[in-house]
DNA sequence: GAGGGCGAGCTGGTCGGACCAGCAGACCAG
DNA sequence: CTGGTCTGCTGGTCCGACCAGCTCGCCCTC
């Protein structure tokens, strides 16, 4: 690759720009725990005499916390900035961005999420043979799956659909898994909103889901962690095909039965 | 769940602070496309006079969007901020910040990671069956493969290995998939740094990652994407067990062959 | 004693001005 | 074409100021 004497490459040369310090004093409290979610910061004025440093430098090491969604301080609030809970809406931020940069398709992200679901169910399915699940995680899945029964109109329906992923997600035991799914389906679901409404046929759609959700729940049951994950990339298959061109279909279809 | 009224929710009040709004018409003009990598910002002091704010305003501003890893203002460049690919930087950043904060296990990012390198080997290989990955992909795949073998000493075979996994993620033709796939493994040798130095035997797991390796490539070539994506299920698992608490490494296996 | 109204005190958001160190690019000598 | 110098403007940081508004404690009413 025409580079040269890259053995022994200069580490680069980068002053630490004093906001940049405050930001990781405030993390690090944060990650050790000395500071937890709840919990609020001293005032900007008090910080700057804390840090030793000016509030215009205190405020934008706040801006990066604020928008690294670790913070948020509320607008002339005596009580100083918040420290937050970890969100996926960080994460979520960063898929969203990658969707619009890049030119990241539908189709790459509903492989996505085949592939996460496909392994949370497995998952799922494992853990509650062995007893690592409760059966409290199983009782949530079909909860949201009363809901998806019971709901009336294709916003609601949505909405328990999507807790029923997060459901299945969450017996999954990876928070990774969790997180990931989650923030990948609001996504699509930002994307596909529009096509959404266009679409035929609701009703038949719903039943379809329905289907496809209570083999699912059945092969999770009866330990079949194969047949669950076939089942949940096959189901987000069936279900968004329609939205994709013709030519990305297959691959979708090999890696629905796959694996 | 115990939610009344969820029908009808009020949407936060929320008046919106100045430099915000200079950070959405600055994410506004890149996503457009009026604003392209490598252009570059005006300086602090001529945003100051567009937006008709303040310099504090407008550095806020341009903190967030540092921090976003959409720009970087060098210290003192006079020819003004810099406007940036976007790079999986900030996605990394989420996943290590979730692995932190959280109680995300190692056992937790290696089934993550066998998802993510499982499901890559199985699109990669069926890409070139179809014929929509090029051979310069697989190409790639076995260069890095003769990096690893030709490397000495641990760093280099790592770094090697790394390169190995990131061109198998490539071939898969999914950026998510690839991104993440970086993402994560980065945040897997972050933790397990220290324990890799004590690790004994270093050659037979080199040697043993190597058989592995070779395996994969030979299944990808010859269109098998349900044993390639199993091979690399298994390497991982087989590679980082060790590091393991006894009661996770079961499920792990399991993951590892079934699907 | 309990509840509501009210003011004080401080907060965060924004502004303007100031200083410094240092880089890019122009300019100049060789 | 090279290497050095100069300089204008930059970003980083600081200071001081003002405003609108949220909290909280005080006080008054019932």
């Amino acid at each position: 690759m025409g580079e040269r004497g890259q053995g022994a490459r200069f580490a680069p040369i980068e002053r630490r720009r004093a906001y940049e310090q405050v930001v990781e004093r405030i993390e690090q409290a944060v990650f050790s725990g000395a500071l937890t979610p709840g919990e609020r910061l001293p005032s900007e004025r008090e910080l700057m005499g804390q840090f030793a440093v000016s509030r215009s430098t205190v405020r934008e090491a706040l801006r990066v916390l604020e928008s690294n969604g670790m913070v948020r301080s509320s607008p002339r609030d005596p009580r100083g900035p918040v420290i937050l809970p970890f969100s996926p809406a960080h994460l979520h931020k960063s898929v969203t961005r990658l969707a619009s940069v890049t030119e990241l398709s539908l189709a790459e992200l509903l492989q996505f999420r085949m592939m996460l679901e496909g392994s949370a169910s497995f998952l799922a399915t494992n853990r509650l043979a062995a007893g690592q699940a409760t059966a409290e995680q199983l009782a949530e899945i079909e909860a949201a799956m009363d809901d998806m029964r019971a709901a009336e109109g294709r916003i609601e329906f949505g909405r328990a659909d999507l807790a029923f992923h997060d459901a299945v997600a969450r017996a999954s035991g990876n928070s990774l898994v969790q997180v990931c799914t989650h923030a990948v389906h609001t996504v699509v679901l930002g994307i596909i909103e529009d096509k959404l409404d266009k679409a035929e046929d609701y009703a038949r759609i719903a039943e379809r889901t329905l289907g496809h959700h209570e083999q699912l729940i059945e092969a999770i049951r009866s330990g079949q962690g194969g047949v669950a994950s076939r089942i949940a990339r096959a189901s987000l298959c069936d279900y968004y095909a329609e939205y994709l061109p013709e030519a990305e279909r297959e691959l979708l279809r090999t890696f629905a039965q796959g694996s």
